[in-house]
DNA sequence: CTTGCGTCCTGCTCGC
DNA sequence: TGCGAGCAGGACGCAA
């Protein structure tokens, strides 16, 4: 469910928070959300794999992804999927989600209190994925994904954009192409650059992929600051919501009139996802 | 190899 | 008030 903006403002809160603290102990309420670094379900589990007696050195992002770095080079790496979200809590405050999958207890230094890490996730579409070692992290989960949607060159945007004659918008969902965007920022950033969703990605012109690569940086910048989109299940580790919503010029406004134009806002499903889009300022394949 | 579609899940909103 | 349909921020597996 989050994108890369919401991702980020997470990350910043489990940073601030997590960092150098120890793993004391780890509970896993649903095995099926523990899943190897192919993505699949795991089976066995030994709680040294949940980080059990590390120190969280940092916590990282990679496009969507959650990565807690420990000692000894391993990680966890966290995906939210459509409804995940961490939250964090003082030990022995009460929890109500039943969809609590796995729990985590840390210490600071000395004599600090614990706090207790849940990930919830209702659809558990998303998972926490186990790396032992610095390479099953980067050759085997990390690999595959493309640049940071926030921070791509427009030369390496239209160098990769070349490669597929996919729609534009189901490019640059692909986290293979570019990493963080979904569907939200999807739409959002076309409606920015003036380029129809459903232009084929190898006929955008270097014009158009400047336009991209603005837009990417410029509003995914904004959103970050603003602490992500809160739709519906989006939360802050500590129960804050993001504020970039507000901003939104066409995703969720199907049938409204454009910010710009004001004529009605299209919506079509592309890819399997919804899509808004103003036909007018986002024409037909203008190439340029 | 690439591409598009079905699927995995629960919860919320809307119309009847 | 209740009930079913439709929709949701993602990404994998599979078949063509």
């Amino acid at each position: 469910m989050p994108e890369l903006p919401e991702v980020e403002a997470i990350r910043r809160h489990l940073a601030s928070t997590l960092t150098n603290m120890s793993i004391d102990r780890a509970s896993v309420r649903r095995r099926d959300v523990i899943r190897d670094l192919g993505g699949r379900r795991r089976g066995r589990l030994h709680p040294a794999d949940l980080g059990v007696g590390r120190r969280v050195e940092m916590v990282d992002r990679r496009g969507k992804q959650l990565i807690v770095r420990l000692e000894d080079g391993i990680g966890i790496v966290i995906r939210l999927g459509m409804s995940g979200r961490l939250e964090l809590h003082p030990r022995g405050s009460r929890s109500t989600s039943p969809h609590r999958h796995v729990v985590w207890m840390l210490r600071g230094a000395g004599t600090s209190p614990e706090t207790r890490l849940d990930f919830i996730d209702p659809r558990r579409f998303g998972g926490v994925h186990l790396a032992q070692s610095p390479s099953d992290l980067e050759e085997r989960l990390l690999a595959g994904l493309g640049p940071e949607a926030h921070t791509i060159a427009p030369e390496t945007l239209y160098d990769r954009l070349r490669r597929t004659s996919r729609s534009i918008k189901t490019a640059m969902l692909d986290q293979s192409v570019i990493a963080g965007v979904g569907n939200i920022y999807a739409d959002e950033v076309l409606f920015a650059a003036g380029v129809h969703p459903n232009q084929p990605a190898n006929t955008i012109s270097r014009p158009q992929v400047k336009r991209l690569a603005d837009a990417l940086r410029v509003i995914l910048q904004k959103a970050i600051e603003q602490g992500g989109s809160t739709i519906q299940s989006h939360t802050l580790p500590d129960g804050g919501v993001g504020n970039f919503a507000s901003h939104h010029k066409v995703y969720g406004r199907g049938g409204l009139p454009c910010t710009r134009c004001g004529d009605s806002l299209d919506r079509v499903v592309l890819g399997g996802r919804s899509t808004t889009f103003c036909a007018t300022c986002q024409g037909v394949h203008p190439h340029g």
